[in-house]
DNA sequence: GAAATAGTGTCTTTGAGACAGTATTTA
DNA sequence: TAAATACTGTCTCAAAGACACTATTTC
């Protein structure tokens, strides 16, 4: 392979979560140049003889750590101009995480620094390399998600209500949706939640059924942001 | 960069076209190991200083002899199975272009072998490296983007009529679609398609007026495919 | 009981799909 | 004139949005 090119090949997170109403991204205080001090996504190096997939998987269990994060995890693009790094010609392989909010705080190996900010405080044009960029897209395909899969059940823990699930959309999409229309909506497309066949106990008002995913990938037809 | 596993990355185009009422994907014979004698997907080596899009664009215009497509190209997604290539750790850059029919045969540079085929007589397997799935994707992507995106037409000349419109869906999707509520739903949504005011001459029935690509992003309603 | 939250019923409007019917060309 | 294709009108049905109403809990 001598007669090509070298390049080095990073993984690089967006890992996302709805945590006290606000939809908020995983990031990490650089400790080392280049753009020491400064937040980023969370990421690293694959190795040589590493699944891309695998070095991401990888990356979100030492970032979060969690061993089976049980949320969501997909490609969500490959950023490499050639000035992105000054240390030379890296492209960096980035994926989209969506995970529940996560009950126990994040300490794992390299996540001593990382925290959870929300979307609305991350500080334009503040995030090294080219993550601003990056965290843009990855917000953009979450929100594009919400609409048409059932991914939103992904920032849920397994057993959910429909509230919570309403919860999910409003953040996400910073918008307000009624209650009772999302509610028909939600257990009226087919696959996309399943009853457990409990009900949650001790809240405020009427217990709420609990639901699981559905089989469903694709929702027929699609929840709808008012962009019209 | 001593430090890191080097990676060699190359880009690879899942080149679509609608010609003769077949979708149809551009693909090369190999005239070199490994795979020597396979199709494949048209690609090649990123420069170590060319950004990914430059490299995308620089292989679409190698492969079809045309300078600036007038089409659509996004990218597609990152494929880096440890596998994949038995030369190496190679990384590929797979890019999804949508072009109108080429009047123009395909002879470039390296287009010497470049064929259309149509994707139905691709047969299964039998493309080099994993380019079975890189097809596969972009296919399943093209399709789903007709749906939401004004990008059907991408397929069509810059000027055009709504049964060209039709036929490229019709032929991505293998369907058939009824002619006279499709021209009400393409010209009733707001910037999908511009009258040029003009019409066609010489073909047989009624003229039909031209349009052009509107200035929308995002089809609201979207086309619907049968899939309920 | 009041307040809160879950869930149902129903009305209105919008848009998809079916398809009759009209318009304008070529052969 | 017949055939072909472009386009319009209209009906029916499904689903979105508004919102009154009922159900079941905690305080």
């Amino acid at each position: 392979m001598a007669e090509y090119p070298p390049f080095a090949v990073t993984a690089d997170l967006v890992v996302l979560t709805v945590r006290a109403d606000e939809l908020a991204v995983l990031l990490v205080r650089r400790g080392i140049p280049p753009y020491e001090g400064a937040w980023a996504l969370p990421g690293g190096f694959v190795g040589i003889d590493e699944d891309l997939p695998d070095a991401a998987v990888r990356e979100l269990a030492e970032e979060t750590g969690l061993p089976e994060p049980a949320g969501h995890l997909e490609q969500l693009g490959t950023y490499g101009h050639p000035g992105r790094d000054p240390r030379g010609r890296v492209v960096t392989v980035a994926w989209l995480a969506l995970l529940p909010d996560l009950p126990t705080p994040v300490a794992g190996t390299d996540a001593a620094a990382a925290e959870w900010v929300p979307v609305t405080k991350v500080a334009r044009d503040r995030l090294a390399f080219d993550h601003d960029r990056i965290l843009a897209d990855g917000l953009e395909r979450a929100r594009a998600k919400l609409e048409y899969t059932p991914l939103a059940a992904a920032f849920c823990p397994p057993e959910f209500t429909v509230a919570q699930l309403r919860t999910v959309y409003e953040t996400v999409w910073d918008t307000r949706l009624d209650p009772r229309n999302f509610h028909r909506k939600v257990t009226g497309t087919p696959g996309f939640v399943e009853p457990v066949g409990r009900s949650t106990e001790g809240d405020r008002g009427r217990p709420a059924q609990l639901f699981r995913r559905g089989p469903a990938t694709l929702l027929h037809p699609p929840m709808l942001r008012q962009h019209r």
